[in-house]
DNA sequence: TCGATCACCGTAAACGTTTACGGTACTATG
DNA sequence: CATAGTACCGTAAACGTTTACGGTGATCGA
């Protein structure tokens, strides 16, 4: 004999979801959701009969039905700038965080999507919107600006999220960097070695808090050897290959001209290659540089010094800083890192070879 | 006196969502709903009313409630795979098409998410997870394989989605490709002219189906002269710098070196150029090379003559292709292109000067 | 034999929307 | 004045889940 299924009976034609698996099974739709969502009291014959026929018919739960029971996605959102004039970071740097990420989601059944907000949307705006239609469980935010409204937002509402970037705002959450002060210091201690007093850094045009650390440390770096940064050898540019190009035109115009530079991300030194090339100039050779390493740099000539960094370790370390502060996982991650600057290497290369007579 | 409002009555304390902002205003619930969606039976006067009363507190509908009730989501996903050596892709290619395909979407309300296939998961399974769950109303789908099942999986259950890139699997899908006919017919003249009869070829190592287009169509370019593609000289290569830096090694093991060769994507030329540059040899000097323009291959030296394209653009297109086939969109866009070759411009450079003696 | 405990399962409410349906008050028309 | 029509609005069902609650039959101990 059938049971009857909440207001219809098993003659109802047309049914969908669960209530076709439970029809199939001859049992309650409440078992189905249990079985299938591993609640203890089921038995386990019934569980993996369930599990036998949902595979067998393809079902999935519906997410709307889910999340709107629950409260909850199952989706933790990257949120990130459409738009390459402004993101700058070459998209197979995500591809690669987002691997890390994903292998650490993975274990606990979250999907990461990346939410694209359109370079002609308010970024504010954007997060507003993604926020009140409760589209995601939680969300890892890059690009964090010096002054980043976002984060008051976000704790605000309580929603969990974990930043790629430090920010003068300061809400408590968890965030990842990268060590510019280990960054600023290796390589100022490196150039200084080498007979260098006029050195040169870059920062991107924008607001963007890592320009000021990245700066700020540099500055630091130089005073311990009791010299000081040069305000007019401070170069802003896109962060692109056609920034870098523009700060080589730039610091060849000076009079006075460094004898070295920091390149604060990895893009802009394939640019940066090509205005000096252009003036007759060589790396390592006319001028000391030291950089970022990225799948592209590898290919300069001659070889840029630079600093690297596991960006897929960066992804896991960066699910793993979320989750350790989202009550329903932090348990697993009992003592992640909710705050860590990210060490970099150096790889030597032949861009800083250029060395001043004592 | 306040009406009440299907079961609740105004006192009950904590309301959430639509009934919060009707209780706020003394109205049901209905009505607020069908002010905010522009129903038609509606006061202008209660409408605008409700508009700013949303505005003021903040109110912006619950995705999952939405979508439950009317089977939408208003969300259309772009499927890719994280894992730079997978995806290929390099730099902001991405990116700048994401910008595209959002300002036709901004005019729908739709939001474009990305879909990020772990490199650990099958892209077939995931992408029947995505589709049981009910996460987008529409897909896009790039990195199209020869043989791709992902489009009878989407077709059978009539879900729209447009392709960027063709494939022999078709079930009359639209999609958008690049123009490899126009492309190497084009090289093919120009190389032929300069006197190359050895011309090579690259193609992806992996089944994506860009891949069989290339090298088909620059076999029948040469076809048209009189010449055969010498299948010793197709080289596979991941799409990436290393992938250009390997077919440059093993072109050059060659005992007869080809004279000329056709670069099929973006990223190789960078290590191709290094891998000559390391063996003694000059783009345009020692070598022919055609290729495809990039941010980063603007800044190659000697400069790369290759084939270029608007990313936005092509975003645009496949963003109106994809609505076209939506019955809620589709007489917006009368006369899309469903199918279309999208054509390139030769950009000329130095990389393809060398020619030989007639 | 009789409660009590236990394992398992069915019922129905609830999540936040949208929308078909019907109702009410007002206007127009004869 | 009666009627029809109109403009607007409230009601409640429905979407597909999850889960608190209660119910049933079996087992067990005294």
């Amino acid at each position: 004999m059938s049971v009857r299924y909440q207001n219809r009976t098993l003659k109802a034609a047309g049914m969908t979801g669960i209530r076709r698996l439970a029809q199939h099974l001859d049992i309650s739709i409440g078992t189905v959701s249990r079985a299938l969502n591993g609640r203890p009291d089921v038995n386990e014959e019934t569980r993996r009969k369930v599990l036998e026929a949902a595979a067998e018919l393809g079902y999935v739960p519906n997410q709307s039905g889910r999340s709107l029971r629950q409260g909850t996605t199952n989706i933790i959102g990257f949120m990130m700038q459409t738009g390459t004039e402004i993101t700058g970071q070459g998209d197979t740097f995500f591809m690669s965080v987002f691997d890390g990420v994903q292998t650490v989601f993975a274990r606990h059944h979250l999907d990461l999507v990346a939410l694209l907000c359109s370079s002609e949307e308010d970024p504010d705006d954007y997060l507003r919107r993604v926020v009140a239609r409760g589209f995601a469980d939680g969300l890892i935010l890059s690009a964090t600006q010096r002054h980043d409204a976002r984060f008051e937002f976000l704790a605000k509402r309580k929603i969990p999220f974990v930043t790629l970037g430090r920010s003068l705002t300061d809400v408590g959450q968890p965030w990842l960097d990268l060590d510019f002060e280990g960054m600023a210091q290796i390589s100022i201690d490196r150039l200084v070695a080498r007979g260098h007093r006029r050195i040169a850094v870059t920062r991107p045009h924008d607001d963007i808090n890592l320009g000021h650390l990245f700066v700020d440390q540099s500055a630091k770096a130089l005073a311990a050897h009791g010299l000081t940064l040069d305000p007019d050898l401070v170069f802003s540019s896109k962060p692109n290959e056609a920034g870098g190009y523009h700060v080589a035109q730039q610091l060849l115009a000076k009079k006075d001209r460094p004898t070295a530079i920091l390149l604060v991300n990895e893009t802009i030194a394939i640019g940066f290659y090509r205005g000096l090339s252009e003036a007759g100039l060589k790396p390592g050779r006319d001028i000391a540089i030291i950089g970022r390493q990225s799948p592209q740099s590898h290919f300069l000539s001659p070889s840029l010094t630079g600093f690297t960094l596991s960006r897929r370790d960066l992804g896991i370390a960066l699910a793993e800083a979320l989750l350790a502060t989202m009550p329903a996982f932090s348990h697993f991650y009992p003592d992640a890192d909710l705050r860590k600057v990210w060490p970099e290497d150096l790889v030597e290369g032949e861009s800083d070879a250029f060395s001043l007579p004592a």
